[in-house]
DNA sequence: ATTTCTGCAAACGATTTGCACAGGG
DNA sequence: CCCTGTGCAAATCGTTTGCAGAAAT
């Protein structure tokens, strides 16, 4: 699934930060490799955990200054599909355009990409005197669990 | 713009209420007041403002208790666009299905109705296994003011 | 009378921030 | 060395909740 390997990532980010004068330290390196070792959405929480598993000392303040800084790099996408906490999606290199469904009931994300709808966008968005930057849909619905039994097996598991 | 009498918001409101076996309080009449006396998004905070403006005793907590039955009832539509407070949309009733475009940075809201949106958007959900009920889309972009100038002119005055 | 509602203020949970020290350049 | 980065704990901010009294049925 990862086509962009996790060097470039790395490299990018680098030149990121050096660009904008900020140094290179062991816990910023520990949260970009937990952010981008995985292809899964996660929460600011959920990041702090795996930034530690490889260097114990990140702490939950670092992970949230840091994370900002890699959203603005471009690499990491900062969600807003409802509930409370922010969700982060690592998967923008490989597919820029995609887009969000989001369960109702147990709020499972599935990402898709449709070129009709990026088209559709578009349109409407420049119809409305918007420019189509930085566009972002987010679908709300019944995930067929849900409409079959009346609730979603995946719903305690599910963090947000 | 307004079809839909504020009588008979009241009066569905009023059975929605009545069948749940809830009380008919001074307090929530206002609530409601406020709530359908405009067409335009609002906070709880502001919410609350309005309330008051009818009725003084009315309080947060109970601003914040009763949102969520405006929201059951199906006349309010509770929209996460991103930011840290919820809002909400009294219009929903004359156009059920509109969607929402937010400017990234002054974070002004648009509504916009789209045919092809709509048909797009069930195809889509139906691909993926859900159904789309409560179907909800918002698109990020950049307001032309934005774009031009750099800036926009409503982000100090924009509440959320 | 019984049960729901309400206001108040305290509690909450995600995120942010002030501070003094640690550690890159 | 200088200045940025860090962990910690306290602070925020929107929202929720426990409680005792108030009001609706």
């Amino acid at each position: 699934m990862a086509t962009v390997s996790r060097e470039s990532v790395r490299e990018i980010l680098h030149e990121f930060l050096a660009g904008k004068g900020l140094r290179k330290t062991a816990q910023r390196e520990a949260i970009i490799e937990a952010a981008f070792g995985t292809n899964k959405h996660y929460t600011a929480e959920e990041l702090l955990e795996m930034a530690r598993a490889i260097d114990r000392s990140v702490s939950r303040a670092t992970v949230y200054r840091t994370l900002p800084l890699l959203v603005q790099s471009g690499l990491l996408r900062e969600l807003d599909l409802g509930g409370d906490t922010k969700i982060y999606d690592p998967n923008f290199l490989e597919h820029p355009t995609h887009n969000h469904l989001v369960c109702v009931d147990c709020k499972k994300i599935i990402e898709f990409e449709d070129p009709n709808m990026e088209l559709l966008e578009n349109c409407i968005t420049r119809r409305l005197g918007f420019s189509p930057t930085n566009k972002m849909v987010k679908i709300e619905a019944r995930c067929d669990e849900l409409q079959l039994k009346g609730s979603c097996t995946k719903r305690m598991e599910s963090k947000a």
